[in-house]
DNA sequence: GTCTATAATAGTAATAGTTATCGTTATTGA
DNA sequence: TCAATAACGATAACTATTACTATTATAGAC
């Protein structure tokens, strides 16, 4: 059963690259971008390549142990799994990327799922606007 | 007063190539892709460049006349805008897209961002997973 | 510890979606 | 009809991502 595990998929091995990517999106203010992740890490391991990374962040959402979210600037960011379920608050100024607890699945929601029949693997809800700071920093000038 | 209009903006022409992209938007089953408009508008206006319709797109959603909403596969696609407020329920099979009415911009989220002083300027919300049709066939595969 | 299968890598080329450039064409108000 | 310039087609460039290939490194078996 080599390079096989139960389900038929290939056993993960761990490699010096993809754990600096695990530290880093453990440790980092989340939201992370491919590239943003790929210039941290080469501070840990100075040869890792752009497409490691990327390989690296499709196996691990695959496996589920982080999660892709692609925005409106066309670029996907990832985060690590298991942390409490929320959603986005994106302000067009500055860039920042804020968590929403507030998960917008209500009940009357749910119903109308079930009746369309519709299967949820998951959902995406994001609001764009303008931060506190932003808003000042807008009308300032 | 060439060139400019009340507000400092460019006035706007009207092309053939931009009413093409606007008759499909108006008549098609929405959510079209920059490619999928490109293709249609090509039958309308053979010479028609994929460089004019993004153009137009941009142009067009600037205008506030249609509505561009990124989606998990990286692409934008584009509806006419004024047409009741909803938002998306995807299918991961078969990739349809169909509207769903309900907002999930509930009181209890408002108050949220007004206690964040978060300006808002748009929202997204989409929920992905399998439609009735293809729950069936992958079952039965 | 050594061996071996192969997961994972670095480097690079290729692709997809989108934006920018530039010389030409066509629209529109005067 | 004319002039200013918005919009065009063609094409190059750019960004995010994926694929390819020869090489390296991990981990279980011995």
């Amino acid at each position: 059963m080599n390079g096989e595990n139960s389900s038929g998929n290939r056993t993960l091995r761990n490699s010096k690259q993809r754990q600096a990517i695990l530290d880093l999106l453990a440790a980092s203010p989340e939201h992370m971008s491919a590239e943003e992740i790929y210039q941290q890490a080469r501070k840990i391991q100075p040869n890792i390549s752009l497409g490691t990374v990327y390989r690296n962040l499709d196996t691990l959402s695959e496996q589920g142990m982080i999660i892709r979210s692609s925005f409106a600037d066309g670029k996907a960011r990832y985060e690590m799994a298991g942390i409490e379920h929320h959603h986005h608050l994106i302000c067009l100024q500055c860039g920042e990327i804020r968590d929403l607890e507030q998960c917008p699945m209500a009940p009357d929601l749910e119903a109308v799922l079930q009746e369309e029949d519709f299967q949820v693997v998951q959902h995406q809800f994001e609001i764009y606007g303008y931060c506190h700071q932003c808003q000042h920093r807008r009308s300032g000038e």
